[in-house]
RNA sequence: GGGCGCGUAGCUCAGUUGGAUAGAGCAUCAGCCUUCUAAGCUGAGGGUCGCAGGUUCGAUCCCUGCCGCGCCUACCA
């Protein structure tokens, strides 16, 4: 209902100068430091001062003076060097917040697709792999809470460099038959197996030079799709999808469709788009120079500050194509623009009967959807490869595709390193340079890194033990269902509590915590205001017990009327996270609200209250409360434990 | 060298298109459980918003320079 309000306030007012003075301006509207200052500020007297050459205290005069009334508002005062306060008709605004609020129109406008997760199907998950899984699908939640339609991909790079070098491993280091294989898949945690394997093989590399060969040779074998190296790779990629997929669903994430490239290769995507770019000649053939033979872009068109020989190279002088340029075929999929579409073929169906889509190459039995031609793509990847993503938004430009490219959104955020206390922790030998630096980058070449499953275990087994200790009359499902939500909430809130341009330098006291400012926080105000509902028994009509009159004598109470303030705040809260672009700024008004609800479950014993009016409006509060903390943290993609 | 980002309390971080007394969590110290769950609440101490200029009625925020740190700058993905 806020939101609604604001519009209201912000058009009376411009509507108001422009008549008034002749001047358009965007009318702002702020929250004042302090609740006792009203409701909203509007600062709009100082931005009239220059253009009117007047003090700003006179024209704030002059504005509260000649202002029409505002539906809900209530006063309007001067303060300050010429702010101008306003205050609430606070009953209307109950009496509003009362009444089931409207349905949010959809947004017809077409569809917006979010890539993220994309981890290379080699190994085990990690801490960073996590990040990126938690931000983009909180994203694609605030995106549906705020009425778009969304359709979540999650690309698997099959055939690249980094599934060929655990092939390597397995083929070349272990003589492991694609039956051994098939064996070790379907023993436990074929992840971490491929793990350490993927960490030998980068050492072997290292001492044995000449085993590079291996890896070329298995490269080539993959994009064939012949032979056993082939097979391996298949056997690899799968099952490893296998496992990120179950451990992002510990988290409660979902997919609609997985992109490969293996399909991007067979069905040919690059030679569409190979053809385009050549056509409008968005890059030409070097003949000289270190790049020549190779198909390049200049510098220029990805970056205003390069030189034109400064170039990327798209298509190696040996014909092959680069990541990049499959990339910017992909991209064109994802917006139409490439005239052609992957098969499907279901791929799982989640617990909650949600499909996902892997794509293939044949038409057999091919299932009846279809994917990609959204309107607006956000890429979830983080900072390091801002100069690719430019060079794909570089390429959709040259195309002359230039909305699509403005459509074309790096969604971009820093890496989580480990903190040199974690390292220590897990028995990681630091060099003394890295001892001194704030945090180490994790590696997965290195093996070095927090696997995303150990820290899910890590994060449920303490959170159990608290559980257990509280509720010793609950079964142990009942407190391993709780252990497990809170272990969950834990570690999404604490990937999502800092804003996306900030290195997070992993720390398993931070990340293991429960009290703070953390998801367990914000879960137990949910907790609790369901108790009060609970123990309360039958509650009342809260439509026909409160009128008008009784909230109007209730809410002159200035405590009670910031918590209707507070509940009412969470339209306002996503909208400006989604403008913000910032998951973060989701996070912290859950935090807040469950520090709102924190006070008034101590001011107000709402069960022991003996005026029924107020008894009744501190219910109905009550029930604000636990509504506005789930639908937040459904936000986040945490969940409300039946008890903690 | 160039590009991007960062520098705010002892530590980790917020700070809403420039606005009122710069906030939170952790840590420290002092209090609050016979009351709807203390994973909580109250209070205290703790700040040259990296440094120096500039623009402005007003700068943590915008501009310039400097210092420090990180990432990127592959015919790897």
């Amino acid at each position: 209902m806020l939101p609604q309000l604001e519009s209201r306030i912000v058009s009376a007012v411009s509507q108001h100068i422009l008549i008034r003075y002749g001047v358009e301006i965007a009318v702002a509207l702020e929250q004042p430091r302090q609740a006792s200052f009203g409701e909203f500020a509007l600062p709009v007297a100082f931005q009239l001062a220059r253009q009117l050459k007047k003090a700003p205290r006179a024209i704030a005069d002059e504005l509260v003076a000649e202002l029409p009334s505002i539906d809900g508002v209530k006063t309007l005062e001067v303060a300050g060097g010429g702010y101008i306060n306003l205050r609430l008709d606070r009953a209307a605004l109950a009496l509003a917040a009362l009444s089931p609020a409207p349905v949010a129109a959809a947004a017809g406008d077409g569809k917006v697709i979010v890539e993220h997760t994309n981890i290379n199907p080699n190994k085990a998950a990690h801490i960073g792999h996590l990040r990126n899984a938690i931000l983009g699908d909180t994203f694609v939640r605030m995106l549906r809470a705020g009425g778009q339609r969304v359709e979540v991909q999650n690309y698997i790079d099959n055939t690249g460099v980094q599934v060929a070098d655990v092939v390597v491993g397995f083929h070349y280091l272990d003589k492991a038959t694609p039956a051994q294989v098939h064996a070790l898949i379907a023993a436990d945690k074929f992840d971490y197996t491929c793990w350490d394997l993927y960490a030998k093989i980068s050492q072997y590399y290292k001492d044995n030079p000449d085993s590079l060969q291996w890896r070329r040779d298995t490269l080539h074998a993959i994009e064939s799709g012949e032979g056993e190296l082939a097979e391996l790779g298949r056997l690899v990629a799968d099952a490893i999808v296998e496992c990120h997929m179950n451990t992002m669903w510990r988290l409660g994430i979902q997919y609609d469709v997985l992109p490969r490239e293996s399909e991007i290769l067979h069905l040919k995507f690059w030679a569409s788009a190979f053809e385009q770019l050549k056509e409008r000649k968005a890059i030409y053939l070097e003949t000289e120079g270190k790049n020549s033979g190779c198909w390049v872009m200049p510098g220029s068109a990805f970056d205003e500050n390069r030189e034109d020989e400064d170039s990327k190279v798209i298509v190696r002088s040996n014909g092959t194509v680069t990541y990049v340029g499959k990339d910017i075929a992909y991209q064109m999929w994802k917006f139409g623009l490439l005239g052609k579409d992957f098969y499907y073929q279901p791929f799982r169906t989640y617990s909650d009967g949600h499909p996902v889509f892997v794509s293939t190459a044949s038409p057999d039995n091919a299932a009846p959807v279809s994917f990609g031609g959204g309107r607006k793509v956000y890429n979830v990847i983080d900072s390091r490869q801002s100069y690719l993503q430019d060079v794909v938004v570089a390429g959709l430009k040259a195309l002359n595709y230039h909305e699509q490219a403005a459509n074309s959104i790096h969604f971009s955020y820093e890496m989580v390193a480990m903190s040199p206390r974690a390292c220590v922790e897990m028995g990681i030998e630091l060099s003394a340079e890295d001892q001194a630096r704030p945090y180490v980058e994790v590696s997965g070449r290195k093996g070095l890194g927090v696997k995303a499953d150990d820290l899910i275990d890590k994060l449920i087994d303490s959170a159990l033990a608290e559980v257990a200790s509280r509720n010793e009359d609950k079964s142990g499902d009942e407190q391993f269902a709780v252990a497990s939500a809170l272990a969950i909430g834990a570690l999404r809130y604490f990937m999502l509590k800092f804003t996306r341009n900030t290195v997070i330098a992993f720390d398993f006291q931070e990340a293991l915590s429960f009290t703070g400012e953390t998801g367990p926080y914000v879960q137990y105000g949910a907790v609790r205001a369901g108790k009060i509902l609970q123990k309360a028994g039958d509650l009342p009509d809260f439509a026909a017990v409160l009128t008008p009159a009784v909230c109007a004598r209730l809410l002159e109470e200035e405590g009670l009327w910031q918590y209707v303030l507070a509940v009412s705040r969470t339209d306002q809260a996503l909208t400006s996270a989604l403008t913000a672009g910032e998951p973060a700024h989701m996070a912290r008004y859950a935090f807040q609200l469950a520090q709102q609800f924190a006070n008034f479950y101590h001011d107000y014993p709402v069960i022991q209250e003996t005026d029924a009016d107020k008894r009744a409006f501190l219910l109905w509060l009550t029930a604000q409360f636990r509504a506005q903390l789930e639908r937040t943290l459904g936000i986040l993609g945490i969940t409300v434990p039946a008890f903690m």
